[in-house]
DNA sequence: TGTACATTTGACACATCTTGTCAAGACAAA
DNA sequence: TTTGTCTTGACAAGATGTGTCAAATGTACA
């Protein structure tokens, strides 16, 4: 199952760039960006989009995959996790039609 | 829509128990505990324990509300929370089998 | 083997978020 | 007003998140 961070390693990978040239461009530090790939630490939301804008990805779906992964987070180590997504999706669509 | 709140809020009034009283069987400061019942803060697992034991409630359903609220938390003010949400939740069913 | 280069790791400081404590404020009933 | 209940806001201590840097590790090849 892919992580963001097997993806950004492929996508910096296919372009040829070496860690010091993607964190230069990305303007994050190369420490970070190596933890990054490697999914020892989650990206920002502001650094999500420089990787959208340098690697041109879609930010819609790295956007998806980053929440997901920290919703994930969030859950993994609970007892009833697919029934608190539950409560969580039914909060959701009950709140939008209450806008 | 039901929310934690609500319940613990309800739970002792069924049960006749000012906050002064609830806290002091809880164990929890009033002022908090006021917070908890209003949404306005969000209890701790240790506190939830307390009050599955105190009010004579079900851990798990309780559990499962106060997991649900977290997460939704965490998305109310995202832009995809139900794709986030499928996503979770494939992480979930995909760690389930690797184990 | 030794050297150069790329990546990873760990320690640290700083900021932000969470939690508990407390006192004062708001509100209702008599 | 007085009394009792609940709510609010400010604060401190602790936990967590983030960026920076230098040292350690890994890799290729002369």
């Amino acid at each position: 199952m892919d992580t963001i961070g097997d993806i950004l390693r492929t996508e910096r990978e296919n372009r040829n760039l070496l860690l010091r040239q993607a964190s230069a461009l990305l303007e994050i530090d190369q420490a970070i960006l190596s933890k990054i790939e490697r999914n020892e630490r989650k990206a920002t939301k502001e650094q999500l989009n420089g990787f959208a804008k340098v690697y041109e990805l879609d930010i819609e779906t790295l956007l998806i995959l980053w929440l997901g992964e920290k919703i994930y987070k969030n859950i993994e180590n609970e007892d009833f996790p697919l029934k608190a997504l539950k409560v969580a999706e039914e909060k959701v669509k009950y709140n939008k039609t209450k806008k």
